[in-house]
DNA sequence: ATGTCTTTGTGAACGCGTGCACAAAGATGG
DNA sequence: CCATCTTTGTGCACGCGTTCACAAAGACAT
């Protein structure tokens, strides 16, 4: 999971609450795939296997939207997706531009997610006169001198930062100027911006981050479960161990 | 934010809550750029403003790992940079594959952001035999064949899977099998794994379509307060405007 | 038409996360 | 040593999100 959120507090937006509009692109993808092996139905307990989630959260999260499904039969897949497409805004295009043509720029340029879903990449924006011209993906790098007349000739309103940190707000506030209102940023950076503006986060570090401290939190439980398997009186209690659990008191400096 | 968590549902491990967990890495980047700076100490309201968070939050947050301040002044900034990194297991080595060398893997593998981090890319696993052999990143990329021996040889519990969506739960079965107990998922799909097995998904389209969904009804809410600004009897009511909440029922097939 | 069976939609309870507001703790100056 | 000032640590209340459990609704067979 992305990290990171910068969302208006909680808007309840039209009354959807905001983690039930995270799910439904996972809703989305599990009905597209019963959609294309031509499956007319499924029941809420299918459908949220294939989702990864609880089935009543899962009928909750529609009950939001309307009653779009039959009792005793279930959610018709079709009309599903329909309707979620359209709840999500995915029914019309959505220009949008990338900033920061590196390895993750490329990475992302290259990614098919996209146009099936509606957004179509406009533009690639760099600041390297050397890109400027060259083919990613298909599309020519452009340079960052032109970035506003880009959005307004374009009419982009979502732009993807992969820059260097650095670079993160410069381009961020020059987005914010010429008209985008909503980012999605992979700079390791807390982006500031005016109300109105949207911000999401992608730390891929974070993430790792995360993993490491389960990673850790495990390999000390089974240290522990280890320990507690020898009866009582094994080499224990002398070193500490230094575990994870190892709360040295480290010596405050200062 | 990446989305998804698969996590145990609520383990309170080692009694800090996982919404603190989730921000510790973004404290860490904090403190790490202010002791680059040099300075000594921090307070809560100034680390909280960098962080991007409240500053009461941060204090609580803290306050699960531990009486780390002094009233009156703030944090010793070094002090905290280990206690927080002890605390996410960032002290040791951590060992990664990657899996699947495409677009985004190379971009995963060049990242500067994690070596900085304890962890440490032990190999690139690709199931192209064009690809082996070749350097991505200063590292030679090898065949999946290897896969197993690979993980063993190298102690490797993190992996992180880059493969096409359809190649990722076979992927994630063999890596699981070879003792990897974290995963990090960019491939769009829903991985299924035994207990025990930690998966956090990164889905950038998912990210893209909740911006969306913001970016329609921030476009809605404008519409509507420019009809709201004319008036009363301006030409309104007639077709519906199919703006996103034209709640067409639609037909309900079947 | 009536009964049975399946599955939805939701009321209600609960738990986690957030933010306020303040008392306790320590620094600092006289 | 005392007063004052700053900043932490936390008790408390509130709201969102999740889950349970069940009544209502419709399909389907007889």
């Amino acid at each position: 999971m992305a990290t990171g959120r910068t969302h208006r507090p909680a808007t309840r937006s039209r009354g959807i609450p905001e983690a039930t509009v995270a799910r439904l692109p996972l809703y989305l993808r599990a009905l597209t795939a019963l959609s294309e092996r031509s499956v007319p139905t499924v029941s809420s307990e299918e459908l949220a296997a294939a989702a990864g989630v609880n089935s009543a959260k899962l009928r909750k999260d529609f009950s939001y939207l309307g009653s779009y499904g039959t009792r005793g039969v279930g959610y018709d897949v079709e009309y599903l997706v329909y309707q979620i497409s359209r709840e999500l805004g995915l029914t019309q295009d959505w220009p949008v531009v990338i900033v920061g043509i590196g390895n993750l720029g490329a990475a992302l340029a290259n990614y098919g997610g996209f146009a099936s879903r509606g957004f179509r990449v406009a533009a690639l924006i760099d600041a390297d006169p050397a890109l400027t011209g060259k083919p990613v993906a298909g599309i020519p790098v452009q340079h960052t001198d032109d970035l506003e007349k880009i959005i307004q000739d374009n009419g982009v309103s979502i732009g993807v930062i992969a820059t260097p940190a650095g670079a993160a707000q410069q381009v961020c506030d020059r987005l914010v100027a010429a008209g985008v209102t909503s980012i999605l940023n992979f700079a390791p950076t807390v982006l500031s911006v005016p109300d109105g503006v949207d911000v999401r986060k992608v730390d891929l570090s974070i993430e790792l981050q995360i993993l490491a401290f389960h990673e850790q939190r495990k390999a000390g439980e089974e240290a522990a479960a280890e320990a507690a398997a020898v009866p009582a009186a094994a080499t224990r209690g002398d070193s500490a161990d230094q575990g994870p659990d190892g709360d040295v008191p480290a010596v405050m400096p200062a």
